[in-house]
RNA sequence: GGCCCUAUCGUCUAGUGGUUAGGACACCAGGUUUUCAUCCUGGUAACAGGGGUCCGAUUCCCCUUAGGGCUGCCA
């Protein structure tokens, strides 16, 4: 019998995505995808402290724009719902009475002042800290008459005291623990909301999970969980402990070092495509794979060249260090590979101080700024950076210092007379015919016949038409910019010559 | 402190009991070129250390070291 294939991520709405729970949850859609399986999306929010408002939508929107759609979930509901932790209260207490009565949890009265203490002192001691069990051996008529006397309780899980807990990672094998090293830890609160601990196993038992993929931070609480599923006598899913995505340093990725919100990558011009094709690679490499063609070196992977090579059995164990630099490497590949229309529609938002820059109506305009953005495409690594990269091409007036004309071992008087040459070169070219191409022709022609040197042309024309060390060509820029803009650049040159 | 995880170029990684240890990013050099970028060609660069096992270990085992995680009525 071959059971259904069903992978949930479930992130807690604590205020944005964090970059490493985007890779889960990638890894979550490859390992549904690849196995036919069903992508369950859980809102994990049984610490009401830290919830913060307006999280579930960001956290479905930011995922949307990743390209990682659920089968079920708040949004689209399911057979499995409610899909929200805080709608289920009511399960984790019926699941956590059953479990009491089958003696594999107790009701615990110590309060938190008291194992605060309890802690401090152990600590002092050099002694593990750990609940000293106080509860444990409660009767339950004891209890019951502690509960009646409205005595705040959580419940607590019944470790066995001694023996070996072997669990099972598909990516580690067998981890062996010592069950005396175990905590009885708290499974339902005494607002009467379940811990992580106890949710979760809850949830993928009664959601029917089959795979469940986290970050390998949990692979202490491992037996733990594994001790739940037996003291309910529930058949445990599949476990995958992910590696961690550390810092630079060697560090946890934490929003101190910079970004680690993806909605911050996103503002920064970022694109889900590059992100993603980043990402996977942190743990997981389509080599690995013999379904991937030999030739294939380079490590650009589309979202179904990722669904044909990803088996999650690939993925490493090592935690990986997340660096920038080859993301800003896929984000240039994605930009140059994009078409022009959706391109310029990207950098729009980015745009607004520029347009600000001119009261010409004309370079306000759509067909303009798509022009400019071409000019700049194979040059742009983050879409934030195209307002800085194009100012040139709005600003009514270019401020540049005059020797920026100078190219090479030329004078002041040369570059005067080369920028004439060219004025009046361009002057003869219709209107009509004002295309960068056009240009181009036109004056490479007769630098060629005249014998000229083609930089002591150029680069002049260059300066003059965008006042920057390192930009586009002269005829592309010219060719946008239009006939009488680019005259009037180069007449500002050879005033500013003298 | 205790428990657990991890260890191949600077970074992400592939790989095998016998390989010139492969690729990608970055870096360097050259080419294209008016600058920058793109593009093309080439190059530098790694099996943490020590013991075993073995004819032979980067690969298997142990120890050390280093890094990381957990040790909450957070997730």
């Amino acid at each position: 019998m071959s059971t259904t294939v069903r992978v949930r991520f479930a992130p807690s709405p604590t205020g944005f995505l964090h970059i490493g729970n985007l890779r889960v949850a990638l890894f979550d859609y490859l390992t549904a995808k690849t196995l036919n399986g069903k992508l369950i999306l859980r809102i994990e929010d049984t610490d009401q402290k830290r919830e913060v408002a307006g999280a579930v939508d960001s956290l479905i929107d930011i995922l949307n724009w990743a390209g990682i759609k659920f089968d079920e979930g708040p949004r689209q509901g399911g057979n499995y719902g409610p899909y929200v932790q805080s709608q289920r209260k009511q399960i984790y207490q019926e699941q956590a009475a059953a479990l009491l009565k089958k003696g594999g949890a107790y009701r615990c009265f110590c309060g938190e002042d008291k194992l605060k203490t309890m802690r401090e002192e152990q600590q002092a001691k050099k002694l593990p800290p750990r609940y000293d069990r106080t509860c444990r051996d409660l009767t339950d008529k004891q209890a019951l008459k502690k509960v009646l006397a409205g005595e705040k309780f959580v419940i607590r899980q019944k470790m066995p005291l001694s023996g070996e807990i072997i669990v099972h990672d598909e990516l580690r094998g067998d981890i062996k623990f010592q069950a005396g090293d175990l905590e009885d830890h708290v499974l339902i609160k005494s607002d009467g909301l379940p811990t992580y601990q106890f949710a979760n196993i809850v949830d993928d038992h009664l959601m029917a999970i089959s795979h469940v993929l986290r970050g390998d931070e949990w692979l202490s609480s491992f037996p733990k969980n594994v001790l739940l599923y037996q003291a309910f006598n529930w058949q445990p899913p599949k476990f995958i402990h992910l590696p961690l995505i550390i810092n630079k340093d060697g560090g946890k990725l934490s929003k101190r070092q910079g970004d680690v919100a993806v909605e911050d990558f996103k503002n920064k011009g970022y694109l889900s495509e590059a992100l993603i094709n980043f990402i996977v690679l942190l743990g997981w490499h389509p080599s690995a794979s013999d379904k991937m063609p030999r030739e294939k070196t380079d490590e650009i992977l589309s979202q179904d060249e990722m669904i044909k090579y990803f088996d999650y059995q690939d993925i490493g164990t090592s935690p990986a260090i997340f660096d920038v630099e080859k993301l800003d490497y896929f984000n240039g590949y994605y930009i140059r590979q994009m078409s022009l229309e959706k391109l310029s529609k990207l950098c729009l938002p980015f745009l607004g101080a520029n347009l600000q820059l001119t009261s010409n109506p004309k370079k306000q305009a759509e067909d303009y700024i798509k022009q400019v953005v071409a000019l700049e495409q194979e040059r742009l690594k983050r879409l934030a950076e195209i307002g800085e990269l194009t100012k040139f091409m709005f600003a009514d007036d270019l401020e540049y210092g005059r020797a920026m004309l100078i190219w090479k071992k030329l004078d002041f008087v040369q570059v005067k007379a080369n920028l004439q040459t060219i004025f009046e070169l361009l002057e003869k070219i219709p209107q009509a015919s004002w295309q960068g191409k056009t240009l181009e022709t036109a004056i490479m022609n007769y630098l060629k016949t005249e014998g000229l040197k083609t930089g002591d042309y150029l680069w002049p024309m260059r300066v003059a038409l965008t006042g920057l060390k390192a930009s586009p060509g002269p005829f592309e820029v010219a060719g946008v910019l239009g006939k009488e803009e680019s005259l009037q650049r180069i007449n500002q040159a050879i005033k500013k010559l003298g």
